[in-house]
RNA sequence: GGUUUCUUGGCCGAGUGGCUAGGCAGAGGUCUGCAAAACCUCCUACGGCGGUUCGAAUCCGCCAGAAACCUCCA
């Protein structure tokens, strides 16, 4: 077991936490996945980071994580003329589709993005489809705890009930008494016997397509079951970690923590995790509101706000750059500092690698791996990671041009530092570093600079500029050094 | 209306009661045939008004502005 200690921020405490597992050095971790009834966005992208850094970060450690992200293919409720219909079908219908067939599409692209994305599967990708069992037997321990009720094939949790002997809202800061004064009326209300129960079972209107049996009715599940049915199964009745997006605080997890306290008589969760929206002018992205910009338009470029197309990792290390309880706000002139950074930042690696090492170095690099590791565990700070990264740089890059030192045990060190945090923990991947264009390119590129070098000697620049620009035009970027010229492929996204 | 949170330099974005975050952009310089890259230097900000303190951008209060949640949402 690492002996770096890691801090998170619990949501339900308010504050930073030394976080220890309940059965070292096992982790678990449950994080809300997407519903899938959509292509994923830039908001979808923030979860899935913030999450999968988490989970690199976890396993870096020397713990043994199970990540549970479930998607969501059933169950929730949309609130327009059609209140009442599962947004699955509703879709479906209109397409003239099998809802699964629409289910499989989209789990499919959300599969790729977060591919592209070099965001790591979980362990396991629960569905909500494949576990109405396990969420009825969830609804049956509510109901023989006396916490629901059953009101025309609809089962619902009883919040006066419950709150009456649990502390409900303690996660979001609500309390019940203004909750009832602003509680809207909503279709299926006269069913409750408090318009701020919540549906555990909803019976199906006739012209609902997604629809299994149960002991109430034909119906399908309520909107916040899933996460506790299938955490509880995949993760126990007691499990360490529970993500999510912020916007998820209230109700559904508020709703989580008070269903599965009425089924299993605890709570299950030790950290709750939420990381921040992502906005667009000042706004929060989000489907309802139609400002989103999803991943396939980002990394095509194929939207009226973007100017260009990004690449998968300039978004990654975009979101890496702020906290992940911060906002971050989208722009063009943001996405193009994080795209230019990121160059600058596998440049260096690169040169890093090349990089002989001196009998003694000149930089001060004392704390600098240790000082990685603690902005890390100190709630998973990659902005300051990041900061520290591009420090580090500095030194790389000077030693590289004769203007410092790097002892071989500097160099040692950096190699790994880099490594470790860029690569397994940040997750970012050198996009150009993958194009391997075979040994017969690197050697006519080669070659081409061999004829530079010897027309230049010869003060001949008609020629050599010629090439430069050539190679440039192709893509190459020539970089004359004091003891010949270096070349690289400039980033596809540039 | 209720709850919560935020307001940092041209832009993005960290952070701590006292010591330059970092990136991008900009200016100057080194290097260079030129260019690019890299390196060096500069641009040193914390919404407003009070208060606590030896000292606050960081703590407290008020004001202004913004956002999120309260309804599906990452």
């Amino acid at each position: 077991m690492s002996p770096h200690k890691l801090y998170l921020y619990n949501s339900l405490s308010r504050q930073k936490e030394v976080f220890e597992p309940i059965h070292p050095p096992h982790v678990g971790l449950y994080v809300c996945g997407p519903t899938v009834y959509g292509d994923a966005h830039l908001g979808h992208a923030r979860p899935a980071i913030t999450f999968d850094l988490l989970f690199r970060m976890l396993g870096h450690l020397g713990y043994k994580v199970r990540y549970v992200r479930n998607i969501t293919d059933v169950g929730h409720l949309e609130n327009d003329a059609d209140a009442g219909e599962d947004k699955i079908a509703k879709k479906a219908r209109l397409e003239q589709l099998e809802p699964m067939e629409v289910v499989q599409h989209f789990t499919t692209r959300y599969h790729q993005n977060m591919q592209d994305l070099n965001v790591l599967p979980p362990s396991i990708e629960p569905r909500a489809s494949g576990h109405i069992m396990e969420q009825q037997q969830v609804i049956q321990r509510i109901l023989d705890a006396g916490y629901a009720y059953v009101s025309n094939g609809s089962v619902y949790f009883d919040l006066a009930l419950y709150a009456q002997n649990h502390p409900y809202g303690k996660l979001s800061g609500r309390v019940l008494d203004d909750l009832m004064a602003t509680t809207r009326e909503l279709d299926g209300q006269e069913e409750k016997r408090h318009p701020f129960d919540f549906a555990l079972w909803k019976k199906a209107m006739p012209e609902h397509i997604m629809r299994w049996p149960s002991p109430w009715s034909e119906g399908f599940p309520g909107w916040h079951l899933e996460c506790t049915a299938m955490s509880t199964k995949y993760l126990g009745e007691m499990f360490d970690i529970h993500g999510g997006g912020m916007d998820l605080l209230f109700p559904h997890h508020e709703c989580e923590i008070a269903q599965s306290t009425a089924a299993l008589g605890k709570e299950s969760v030790r950290y709750w995790m939420h990381n921040n929206m992502i906005t667009i002018n000042g706004q929060k992205m989000g489907k309802s509101l139609g400002n989103f910009i999803t991943l396939e338009e980002l990394f095509t470029g194929k939207h009226p706000l973007l100017e260009k197309a990004y690449s998968p990792m300039a978004i990654r290390f975009f979101i890496l750059q702020a906290h992940y309880r911060s906002t971050v706000d989208f722009s063009n002139e943001a996405l193009q500092a994080s795209e230019k950074g990121l160059t600058r930042l596998m440049e260096g690696i690169r040169t890093l690698n090349r990089i002989t090492p001196s009998a003694t170095g000149t930089a001060a690099l004392e704390g600098f791996e240790s000082d990685c590791y603690q902005a890390l565990c100190d709630d998973l700070n990659s902005p300051v990671v990041i900061a520290l990264l591009f420090d580090g740089l500095r030194h790389i890059n000077a030693a590289f041009n004769g203007q410092g030192s790097l002892s071989a045990s500097d160099l040692e060190m950096l190699r790994r530092v880099y490594h470790t945090f860029v690569f397994d923990i940040l997750g970012l991947r050198d996009e150009q570093a993958g194009d391997n264009h075979g040994e017969l390119l690197e050697y006519l590129i080669g070659y081409l600079l061999d004829i530079r070098q010897e027309a230049k000697a010869a003060k001949d620049y008609a020629t050599s500029d010629k090439i430069r620009k050539k190679l440039s035009e192709l893509g190459v970027d020539i970089k004359d050094r004091k003891d010949g010229a270096d070349w690289s492929f400039r980033s596809a996204a540039q």
